[in-house]
DNA sequence: GCGTGTGAACTGGTTCACAGCG
DNA sequence: CGCTGTGAACCAGTTCACACGC
């Protein structure tokens, strides 16, 4: 069975929310309790982890366990992936000590800028390198993941860059959009500024008194 | 006409793309093109433009900075807004000095903390108050957007409190989830752990061999 | 002819309703 | 009797195809 992209993003809620469950009291999740939780209809809770198959029992809910570890195994978030963060400024010091990094599969294993000076000050644990080196360093260490930092105006050039490599994912922190479809590479934008931007667009629509269909403004 | 929150979400990326196109060189843009750069096909954009109306002369394309206030106006992106940000701490003092946050149309006019210590040392050119404060500010100078940069487990709570408040939207920043449908405020999560394993998740599902239909998840 | 605007067809995701198991 | 699993109905958004203005 085929996941549709609402429902991978619907899964990956519930994966945290389940794991936080999983503890002390071995309770039972039912699919009511669960979309009131996420915000979401019980029904489409429902299917989503049917899709999953052999989860939760008929008649009473799911384990909370059982459910987690299907997720997991299903999308492959215990899979151990390596990444590494390209820009160190500011903003990629912030990323890098992110201390719950480490419970999304992923480790860090290299750090890359074009400032010398800034990799020699830099303490981490992991290996830094200029920039000229990354191409290889990612080719060799079969780095997935980049973790994208680096001012606005090298967005570009850096993804470019990054997918030239080899690179499968890229987490773009930068206000940038990396629109241009490349196949085979996963893009996500995390950008404050859109989000600001959303937010307002929502409440004016919603005082102008648009519907605005649903409360899952939050999803999407 | 009401506008679908895909169609939104477009919208608000393209403003970025017009504005940074808006430019010296005052060309013109075509559907194509833009498509090209968001990584959308060029029919939805110009379904969704057309929403807007009257942007778009049949034959050449858009105009720049046409486009770009058709979109301000409709999604009310130039309304004068005010934000308060909520837990000041490493989170907090990021996002406080994120220098490109002006051009959200949100001004930011208050923080809160539950730390009177760092409520002094902390130098801001806007006012701090104890969180006990919170409640009334926010109404008094009628806040609408928070940003919520609390501890994980403290985000629930926080939440509950600037809903009583009546706030209008949360950017959460916390790696917690708010789904609980509160009618009426807009929630959006900006969670990096999400985002991280949405990544993982896609590359999974497409190192198995299973489709994905479209580029498309950088969206949604 | 290039490129927008748009009504009509289509797709797939959500919603519904009910069967079935504990 | 509560709650899951699922096939059928529904609907929103996307895709298509073509008419029209520059």
């Amino acid at each position: 069975m085929d996941l549709s992209l609402p429902t991978i993003k619907r899964l990956v809620a519930l994966y945290r929310i389940a794991s936080e469950l999983q503890g002390s009291p071995p309770q039972t999740l039912s699919s009511a309790k669960l979309g009131q939780l996420l915000g979401v209809p019980s029904h489409t809770l429902r299917k989503d982890i049917a899709n999953l198959g052999g989860v939760g029992t008929t008649g009473s809910g799911y384990n909370p366990q059982a459910l987690c570890s299907a997720i997991a195994q299903r999308l492959g978030l215990h899979t151990p992936r390596k990444a590494c963060i390209v820009g160190l400024g500011r903003l990629g010091s912030a990323v890098m000590h992110y201390e719950r990094f480490g419970e999304s599969g992923y480790s860090i294993v290299a750090g890359f800028d074009t400032n010398i000076n800034r990799l020699e000050t830099l303490r981490a644990d992991f290996a830094l390198y200029p920039v000229y080196e990354m191409a290889e360093v990612i080719r060799r260490q079969a780095i997935e993941l980049a973790l994208l930092c680096v001012p606005a105006d090298a967005a570009g050039a850096s993804a470019q860059a990054l997918i030239g490599a080899g690179i499968r994912g890229i987490l773009n922190f930068t206000p940038h959009n990396l629109g241009g479809g490349h196949q085979g590479v996963v893009i996500r934008n995390i950008d404050f500024l859109f989000e600001c931007r959303m937010v307002s667009s929502l409440l004016t629509l919603q005082q102008q008194g648009s519907p605005l269909k649903s409360a899952d403004t939050s999803f999407v």
